[in-house]
DNA sequence: TGTACATCAGTGAACGCGCGTTCACTGATGTAC
DNA sequence: TGTACATCAGTGAACGCGCGTTCACTGATGTAC
């Protein structure tokens, strides 16, 4: 039966949240419309009256992730000095997968290998979630050129995503943190060779000696 | 018709290493047992004179991928000082996806994500590969401890398997090079902190002057 | 504002297809005597 | 060494299933007058 405008709206926007949530969680190829449809409380033909294809969905729904991925480290961070707006950012990112129920989860992390074996189109959403998340990590580098930070924020975001997806495969907490940990600590190396979070002249002076 | 069993043990081995080549390029999900098969040049149903499942596959596929990809780097590098053999490793890694017909590639940034959602069995082969990876860096960091070197080896592997996998989704060669080139940049910045790589004073000076 | 009708959001069965796997079969290989 | 038979590697059609998608249908919503 039909529904109001605004309720299609409404159930539009469902069908792209829910669909977002479960691919990050099961990947792209494995989770189902029928399963998409059932858990946005829908049958499976609905779909199409709002997208033409799984494909379509895709895009929108790892787009949406970005967005809402990139909006929260916005407001987390907002206001704060720019070494500790890096630490939550990378604290935040590092621990998606650990913190339970947990719904700012990136595409990259989640389904890296699987993005790069789709369509054009969703592979540039994917690359373009990457280098606004590099973007977000190099506009808080402020010790360097623009050039350098970027430089720098796409190997702290490289470093992330290898990071995630690692301990993604762990079996247990304690061996996903060791992995974590370990990306953590050569992450706040660099930012400190950069003169990021430096707390005392020390760090600094290292930076200057290295020139 | 039944074959001698050599020629059946070679069978088997050209059916792990088709599907471990295909795999890797294709991923697991979307690769097909009429596919292997077909590449091997066999028909479907001989399969299970050899496998149980396509999971078994999955399993001694990644395996040998794992295998081949540390012999590969072992044998680059035997004979030759930690650090080159450092930079001869990171090398090689970072550009697995460039240099076209390789047959050297990791299923950690191949196929990262789509491993974390199968079955413990798999993800155990993908985390142990992780780890003898890390091992084989962090044995070549000679110039701080072992729990040192291993944590530091974490991070480097981290990064490269998240640049290698951001570099899969770039639509050109140019794009992939960049993001490959600032992790080789981090990748430098933490080895030559650690001490390694250093070519003048300058370098271990900074690291003396951090603690 | 009220009425008549067109629109279309959502339903749920069905379609065609490709998947992993099974199975009856073939005939060369391996084994027992 | 030769013969008779059991084994089993490989074939290719078929099975059941779940996938993405289509479609005829329902009935509330939106629109035209």
């Amino acid at each position: 039966m039909r529904r109001s405008r605004s309720d299609a709206a409404e159930t539009r926007e469902r069908i792209v949240s829910t669909a977002s949530k479960m691919f990050l969680e099961k990947g792209l190829e494995s989770v189902g419309m029928r399963d998409i449809m059932a858990a946005a409380g829908l049958t499976p033909g609905g779909f199409y009256r709002h997208f033409e294809s799984k494909e379509q969905l895709i895009c929108e729904a790892n787009d949406a992730a970005f967005h809402h991925l990139l909006e929260m480290f916005e407001s987390r961070t907002a206001g704060k000095p720019a070494a500790e707006a890096l630490e939550i950012i990378v604290s935040l990112y590092l621990n998606q997968s650990q913190r339970e129920g947990n719904t700012f989860r990136c595409p990259l992390s989640m389904n890296g290998g699987e993005l790069s074996h789709c369509e054009p189109q969703v592979r540039a959403i994917a690359l373009n979630g990457y280098q606004r998340t590099v973007q977000m990590v190099a506009d808080r580098i402020e010790q360097v050129n623009k050039a350098q930070a970027l430089a720098i924020a796409g190997g702290v975001v490289s470093t992330m995503v290898g990071a995630v997806t690692m301990a993604n495969l762990a079996p247990n907490e304690e061996a996903a943190g060791a992995i974590l940990s370990n990306a953590h600590g050569v992450i706040r190396t660099l930012l400190s060779v950069a003169g990021v979070g430096a707390t005392n002249g020390a760090v600094k002076e290292k930076k200057r000696a290295a020139r």
